[in-house]
Order: C-alpha cells, then sequence, then structure tokens
RNA sequence: GCCCAGGUAGCUCAGUCGGUAGAGCAGCGGACUGAAAAUCCGCGUGUCGGUGGUUCGAUUCCGCCCCUGGGCA
C-alpha cells in the first residue's frame, strides 16, 4: 500500500461507512470521520453513526466525540482531524477519512484561512443587530462598510451574512482580506486516494427512506426525545429528521407524516452534498457501483 | 350489461368559448473558507388515455375503443 490516506466522500445513505470498515479491515486503516454530525455523542441514530459492532472492528476516531450542547465547527474540525492523521501515523495505520462533508473535506485538502476566533460577544451583538434591523437594513449597513465583501453575498444569506459581519466587527478587517491568506492543509503533501460513491440517484433516494425507516425502528424517537431542550441555535439541532420527530412527541405531527418530512428532507441533503462533489471534487475517482463488494473491488483496483 | 363521473407533469388537480397548457407538492440544476445534515440562488420537467373524423389548425368539438371510480342491475 502506498498511499499516506484514504479520503471516501458520498452523499448520505451512499455506503461510505461499510467501505471505510471494510478497507481499514484489509489494509490496517484507521477511520477518521469526516462528517459535520457524527460527531455528536447524543445522536447515534439520527446521524447514522457506526454502533458498537463496527467500533469494534477498526480504531475510530472523531466518532461521537462531542457533546450535542456544543458548537462545533469547521475549524474544530480541522483541528481535530489534524491531531486524529497523527495518532494514526504513530500507530503505522493508514488515515482513512469518510463522511459527507464538502467543507470538512475541504479544510483537509485545501486548508482554511486563519480567521481570528470571533468572541461570543460580537456574535449574540451582530445577530441580534440584524434581527432588529431586518435582513435588508442590516445588509446595507454592512455593504457600507465593506462593499467588496458585501458584493459576494445575498441579503438573505443569514448564515454567510452573520460571519462576514461578525469578521469585519471583530477583527476590523473583511473577511474575504482574512480569505486571501492561504490556509494551512493537514493532508497537503500526501500521497492520497481520493473516492467518491455515487448510486444511481433512484437507488440512493431508496437507501435514504429505507434507512429512516430502520432509524424509527432501532429508537430514533427515544434519541430525538432524549434530545428535547437542546437549544435550537446549536449546529446538532440541526441533524435531519430531529425537528420532525419532536413535533410528533410534541403531539404535533403524527409519525408518518414526520417520515415523509425527514426522508425529504434527506434527500434534499444528499442532492446538496452532490452538487459540491460534483464540482469540488470532479478529479477524485467516482465510483458508481451500488454492490457493496463492487464498491470494495474497484476501490482496491484504484490504490 | 346499462347509466353517470373522470383519464392533463412523478403525485393531487386547474385550464384551454379550437391557436401544442399551468399551480401546489415531489423533483432537477447551481453557489458555498470557521453553524455546512447549515445558508442561499435558479428551473415546469408533459405523446393533455388511444384511434379515426371535422378543421388552415384538435389536448379542447364529434365517433369508436381502452382504463379508473361511483350507481343501477
Amino acid at each position: 500500500m502506498t498511499v499516506d490516506a484514504v479520503l471516501i466522500a458520498g452523499p448520505t445513505a451512499s455506503g461510505k461507512s461499510g467501505l471505510a470498515l471494510g478497507l481499514a479491515e484489509k489494509i490496517g486503516g484507521a477511520l477518521i470521520n469526516a462528517d459535520s454530525m457524527q460527531v455528536y455523542r447524543e445522536a447515534r441514530i439520527l446521524t447514522a453513526r457506526p454502533g458498537d459492532t463496527e467500533l469494534s472492528r477498526a480504531p475510530h476516531d472523531l466518532y461521537g466525540h462531542v457533546s450535542v450542547q456544543e458548537v462545533y465547527s469547521a475549524a474544530r474540525f480541522q483541528s481535530d482531524a489534524r491531531a486524529a492523521l497523527q495518532k494514526a501515523r504513530d500507530q503505522s495505520r493508514v488515515p482513512i477519512l469518510a463522511g459527507g462533508t464538502g467543507l470538512y473535506f475541504r479544510a483537509l485538502t485545501e486548508g482554511l484561512a486563519q480567521i481570528p476566533a470571533v468572541p461570543e460577544q460580537v456574535r449574540n451583538e451582530v445577530r441580534e443587530r440584524r434581527a432588529r434591523l431586518g435582513a435588508g437594513a442590516f445588509f446595507a449597513e454592512f455593504a457600507a462598510r465593506d462593499p467588496e465583501t458585501a458584493a459576494t453575498l445575498r441579503p438573505g444569506d443569514t448564515q454567510r451574512v452573520l460571519r462576514a459581519a461578525e469578521v469585519l466587527q471583530a477583527s476590523g478587517r473583511p473577511i474575504l482580506e482574512w480569505q486571501r491568506i492561504a490556509g494551512d492543509a493537514p493532508l497537503d503533501g500526501m500521497k492520497l486516494a481520493r473516492f467518491v460513491l455515487s448510486p444511481a440517484r433512484s437507488e440512493l433516494h431508496r437507501r435514504i427512506n429505507a434507512r429512516f425507516e430502520a432509524m424509527i425502528a432501532a429508537g430514533a424517537l427515544e434519541e430525538a426525545a432524549g434530545l428535547r431542550g437542546l437549544d435550537p441555535a446549536v449546529p446538532a439541532a440541526k441533524i435531519l429528521g430531529l425537528r420532525e420527530l419532536w413535533s410528533v412527541l410534541d403531539g404535533a405531527m403524527d409519525l408518518e407524516t414526520a417520515k415523509t418530512a425527514a426522508k425529504t428532507a434527506t434527500r434534499r441533503y444528499a442532492k446538496r452534498q452532490l452538487t459540491w462533489f460534483r464540482h469540488r471534487m470532479a478529479d477524485w475517482t467516482w465510483i458508481e457501483a451500488e454492490d457493496g463488494d463492487e464498491i470494495f473491488a474497484h476501490v482496491i483496483s484504484h490504490m
């Protein structure tokens, strides 16, 4: 085996975990999670995180290692992944990074800009101001102070507008300026085997639907009950299916409706993932096979 | 078997007094450097059941056939 690391991307329910695990067993690898939601400890079922059986078959890192209460981020992931990569290296294991979060893969392969952390107080101030002024007025105000960045954003893009505004507020410099400074990529200079799993859309939809049913059967409703009261502003509150199941628990929605809504949301998520992969990972090895053994054979032949 | 009602987008339906047709949901395409399972932008994707006829022109009118639902037998 001549690669320094294996990267496995793919939309949700495309079979990444199974492939990664099989590969880890075969080549003596160590799994490192590259999925933004599988990092949350208390949400194993709803995030389709590997269970104890899988965990016992190969080393796993960054799976369920933080609490749902925490605000995890791409930056924290990058730093955690750096440590996990070092750990695998120390154990002479090939790191196998598997996940569905495009931005996290970007953080690994291209790095993130080194932007000073924004104090909690500034974040809150900026949020409150936008809520008070409204999206349009807030954006106009921001555009007057940072026209260059504003030109790249839309007023309604809540997340990016807030981020740009808080960075400007906290650092005194436009986020665009910070982003021009190249980041340090954890995988820089390493020999990589990169794969994107891409089953046919119809098959992917079938799997997504079936998997949510399986999650329900495995106790997703109980898991959701345990997460009630979670601060809706925290990233883990965005776990697909969580809101719908909370509605069921509140008696505001029947289970069938909730399941349908959760599946739809997951299908749309998969579509967004694929848009990212298609354009940002065009030069990776794309695997359209759907059968596990077939996928495995393809991967081996490309390494 | 007869009588009604209806066959239009993947689904539920609207519509066209004859000039090749929209709405919702689903879906599709795209952007995206620190909340990314987030956030945002864009797009009707169609043998108008089939087949003859009338007509310059039929999804629309007429005939026949097929299918679905309801009623009567």
